[in-house]
Parts: structure tokens; sequence; C-alpha cells
DNA sequence: GCGTACAATGCAATCGATTACACCACGACG
DNA sequence: CGTCGTGGTGTAATCGATTGCATTGTACGC
């Protein structure tokens, strides 16, 4: 009907209702009292041309456009979409809306949607991804826009973080498999030069420590944060007839990587061995047996994200300082899991 | 330095290289051919100021955002982050942007979405979501701006479609299964309602029924397109001691479903059972067994999608005619299909 | 009955870009 | 030597909204 190519502007609806354009905008903001009969009129005006008021216009003239930007390390690995339904449903919320980008583990794409979210205006961007230079990091510290980093944490950058306490998590599954009688155990590592990596070796050998447990006892694997890094890394500690009792992994991917390699070598978990992973993704209770694992609160997270860039907004620059903000993570306990043989693996 | 809070722009430009805005814009748009000390003064100016075109000006101006709206069923679902990251690279590669919505399975997210990106006047649209009400069909079909929709199926609405082959889909799946010598199977259907339920059960009575095999051989139960839908209702089937030797799912989490509950009864998949999801997402291969699957070809649909709304846009109104396209799926052998015992699964 | 206060609305500038058109200067050509 | 063409820039309108200020109309008080 109306559909004659381009939409209906505020002029349009003017001229039918037979006011100015101030009044349309004033009567749709519900500004001043107008009289019912104006009102009317405009509304009457606004239904019939099917009047939506552009948000590029508006976003021009108010300069804000209402957005946030979010990057993350890959939108592909499930630790990200509840990240970023969270934080949509905040926005949403509130009136704002997310801009997406996914690095996909490239530091040019993330540096391409830095770029992208700048040239569009972004109110605020959330930065979840480890893939970014320490240029990056500076020049978005020193961006007029507020920012907030999500799980990564950039060295000698003033500028907000909220991250997993990957250290206290990995301590609770370090706690964890003591409890259950574990000494012997092995630890797959993620990426090195990976954000969370180092702290989560870190508190599960700080754990260990204080329960008594001699460092030697500990053995490091390298995998790739990846299902095929858990993989090949267990498997190839099944077959050097290493003996452990429990294998502690990087992430989830990883640990059922390992699921996978430890069934292959006909080793029972958790009969045999157990098996606990980090992130708690949904395929963690999918698999046989399900994972036992360190939760990252991610649509907490999320959450956090925007209401922090929302204060940041209205306290204005410089009225909030950046801070690095420590969510807990929450031990999970499923099936992969159990108390320590009293043999080893091989009998 | 010259992070003063406001973006520096045009004029700002301008100023410092002592020529007009118009100048500027042409230099950096590259037309015309600017003496050479004027470009350098420009560019000069342009890296001092750190100016970065303001994409709101440019989109007002232009009538033309470069941006795609993309809607998704829910971005969770582990098959939709493929299909938003192919499309996002389509749409890259010629300078267009995603702007993502995740409906969340709830029709009024969906619409929400729809006046959101409508509001932003996207350049066109990509409707990746299957919970949309009619109403909003026609709205969408009548629409100014270009729209695709992936893998879901007005009824009688005139609009472009791209979808998986998903009749076509699983009667490769039946027919895998009957070429292993399979003949009385189960089928677990998805939600009743949700577009791709009804072509895939229909693909594999066909290919069935082509093999001769008996409807009344093939056993219809009910789940939900989730992983609890899969294993209750597999639960269910072994326990009411019906036997038969495969059992295809609507989809992978459905089919990951069945293999658990299979595995919590006893029974062996492939040995006893054969397993066939459908998707090919990324956990099928991470299960153990792995999981034969019939495979979307989720990148393929959303470069697809986006090269057709740039089709669409640049033929004008009206000239591209509204088709309906078949992306064909492929079957994917990994473990849990194998040749059908000879016994029953209760000998 | 007239000045004043206030309510309702219109006028026009503004946000930051693009681009049609006007303009100037200079070289070539008749 | 005058005119025309053209290369290089500037002027100003435009995109569609918001909003400070001016203007109009109405009611009220004295």
């Amino acid at each position: 009907m109306s559909d004659r190519g381009a939409p209906a502007t505020i002029r349009d609806v003017a001229r039918r209702a037979g006011v100015s354009t101030a009044t349309v905008s004033r009567v749709l903001a519900g500004i001043g009292n107008p009289r019912t009969e104006t009102a009317d009129a405009v509304m009457a005006a606004v239904v019939a041309l099917d009047y939506r008021p552009s948000a590029v216009a508006r976003s021009l003239r108010m300069r804000r456009t209402n957005t946030f930007g979010l990057i993350v390390t890959d939108i592909q690995n499930p630790f990200f979409p509840e990240l970023v339904q969270a934080a949509d449903d905040a926005a949403r919320g509130v009136g704002y809306s997310i801009l997406l980008g996914s690095a996909a583990y490239d530091e040019h794409r993330a540096v391409h949607y830095l770029d992208l979210m700048a040239d569009r205006r972004v109110d605020g961007m959330i930065v979840a991804s480890s893939r970014v230079s320490d240029e990056s990091w500076r020049w978005l510290a020193a961006s007029p826009v507020p920012v907030v980093v999500v799980n990564a944490e950039p060295a000698n950058v003033p500028i907000t973080v909220i991250t997993s306490d990957n250290r206290g998590g990995m301590q609770l599954a370090a706690e964890h498999l003591v409890g259950l009688g574990h000494r012997r155990m092995a630890y797959v590592r993620g990426e090195e030069g990976i954000t969370a990596d180092q702290p989560r070796v870190e508190g599960f050998r700080a754990a260990c420590r204080a329960a008594g447990i001699p460092a030697s006892d500990i053995v490091e694997l390298h995998g790739n944060a990846q299902f095929e890094g858990g993989e090949r890394a267990v498997a190839e500690l099944v077959r050097s007839g290493l003996d452990v009792t429990a294998i502690a992994c990087h992430n989830d991917i990883t640990a059922i990587g390992a699921l996978r390699a430890l069934r292959a070598e006909g080793v029972r978990v958790p009969h045999d061995v157990s098996v606990i992973g980090c992130d708690d993704i949904a395929a963690a209770s999918w698999v046989v047996p399900s994972l036992t694992t360190v939760a990252q609160q991610k649509a907490e997270m999320g959450r956090m994200a925007v209401e922090r860039l929302l204060a940041m907004l209205d306290a204005g620059v410089g009225g909030i300082a950046p801070a690095t903000i420590r969510v807990p993570m929450v031990l999970q306990v499923r099936e992969s899991t159990g108390p320590a043989p009293t043999g080893g693996v091989r009998p």
C-alpha cells in the first residue's frame, strides 16, 4: 500500500496531520502536553503512513546510537553464545542493541571490528577476545567511549575488566579431585599465551601444593584449547604408560577430547581415571560420562558487562575508575569424576 | 591526545587542511583528481586528527546503511553460529556488516528485532527463524527492503527462501540405513509444527517405502528437537521392548540424547542399534561413538543468503522474482551406524 | 478592557557526511 | 587577443530527526 519505496519521514507525518515536524516529534516522545486533537491527528497519521522514526537520523542528531559493540573471539566456540545472549538481553531491556563481531581467532579481524564499531559510533564496547594486540588495548583504553574487557587481561593498561576467577576456579577443581583421593594427576594446558592458561594451571598447582602434593606428581601436558589437543595429549599420556588417576583440562572441549582418547584406549572414566573440565558448555552434559567441570558464569558476565557500560555512560568521562572484577566459578559435579582407584591405571 | 571527547568531523579536517569539506570528501573517496598538495594536506590532517568518517552521517545522507539484519532462532543452538559466521564473512567481504538478533525461540523477540532492523534502516534482512508469525511473514514479503528466508518456509507468501533439502537429506539417511541391512527402524521426530519436521519424516518414509519396507516397520517417536526429547523417547522405546535396529533422529542434539539413553540401557551402538542424526553440529564428532549424520551446508547457506541479498539490491525492486532454493544435504558417515545385527536388540 | 502569564505550536538550526552546481583560473585555439 | 573548455575547489542543499527560541492564542487578574 504505502510501500512506495522510501519509508515515510517525519515530514510526511507532519504534513498529513497538518502540524509541524516539531509537534510530531514531541507527541511521539511524550514531551509537553499537546491538545488531544493534535495528538490524535498525529497518531492517526503515524498509523496511516506506517511511520517508524529513522534510528539513523536520530542517532546523528542525538549523538548517541543506543548501540554497544561486542567483539568475541569466536562465535562458533560454544562458550560465547551464552555471553552474547545475556548481553543482548540486558542491553535490549534498556533500549540498547548489540552490534556483534566475531574475530574468529584472527587479530586482523578483531581490528577490523574495532574500526567498524568506532565508525558506527557505538556508545560503548565489550571486548571479549584475547586475540587483541597491545597496541589495540592501549587504543581502547584511551578511547572516548566506555570499554569493558571480558575474559582477557591486558597487561599494564588501565581498563575495566570482567573476568572469571580462573585461578580460583581451577583451585576448586583441584580440591574436588584431592578430596576424592587423587594425588597423581595430569593437567592439559590450553594454548600458551592465551589469557586464561597461566592462572588456571597456577590455581591448580597451588591447591595441590596446599594439599601437600609434591609438584612432581602433577604432569603437565600441552593441548591447544581444542578437541584434538585434548585427545592427542591424553592418548600419548596413556600410551606412554604414565599412571595418573585424574586429568584436569584447560577447558571442556579439551576435556571431551580427553574422554574420547581414554575411551579409545580402554580406560574407564571415572572408574580408572577421573576427568574434569572448565567452562561448562552445553555439550559437557551430553557426553558419556557427563563431564564434571568448573562453570564460568557466562550469562552473569554478559549482564555485568552491559551494566558496567551503562554506569560508565551516565557517570561521564573519568567518572568510574577502571577496575578488575573477578567473577567466581562454580564447581559442577557430574559423572566423570569419582574416587581415586586403589591401584593405578594399569593394574 | 586529540581524544577530547567528540571525534573529529569532516569540518575539523577541512579547516586544518585549509580546504572545504567537499574536497576532503572527494579526496577520501578518490573522486576527481585533486592537486597533489591538496591531497597531501588532507591526508595529513586526517592522520593528525585521527579522523574516521561517521557511518551514521554517511548512512543518513546516502540512504544506505551497508548493514544486513540477520535474525536467528537461537544463537545458543549450535546450528546457527556457523551460519552467522559465514554470512558475516561474505558480507564483510563486500563492505557490509551484520546486525544480529537472536529470537531465543520467542515470537515476540523476533518481532522486536524485525522492528529494530526496520528502524535501523538495514539494507536487507536474512530471517533464519521459523518462530515468525504469518502476519510477520506477510509484512516481510511486502517490505521494501530485500528479504531472504533461511530454513523456514512460510506458506503462501511470495518470498525468497534458501533451505536445506530436508526431504532429500532424510532420504539419504534412510538409504544409508537400508543399505546396511536395517528394516525395522524408529524415527524420533522434532517438535510438531517446526518447519523441518514434516519434510524430514516424509523423506525418511519415502525412501523406506521405495526400498520395499512396510510403513508399519517404521515406528515414530515424539521428541522436542532438544537433548532431553531424544533421551526420553529412546529410553521409553527400549524399555517398552520394541525391537528396532536403527534410530533416525530429527537432529543431532536429539540423536546425542538417544545415544545417551541407549548407553544407559546397555544397548551398544552401532553393534546392537545404529543411530543417525541430522545437521552435523560440532558435538556430533565429539561424542562416543561419533555420530553419523546428514550435514546441512550452513556456511554455504549463509554465503548464499548474502549473495542473494546483494543481487536483489542491485537488481532493484521487483528485479528478482522470489524463488525457493534447496541446498542439498550431505551424508556424513561416522561411528554410530553399522550393519544391522542378525538378531534383535534383545536376543 | 488591557496587560500578563502560560500553554501549545511553529520556525529554523543542528548533527556530519555527500554531491549537484557554480565559479575561477589558465591553456589552447581560431 | 578573445573565447571556450576544462581541471580543481568551494557553496550550499540535502538526508530525517530533535530542540531552543519565537510566536500565537487564550484565560485570568485587576
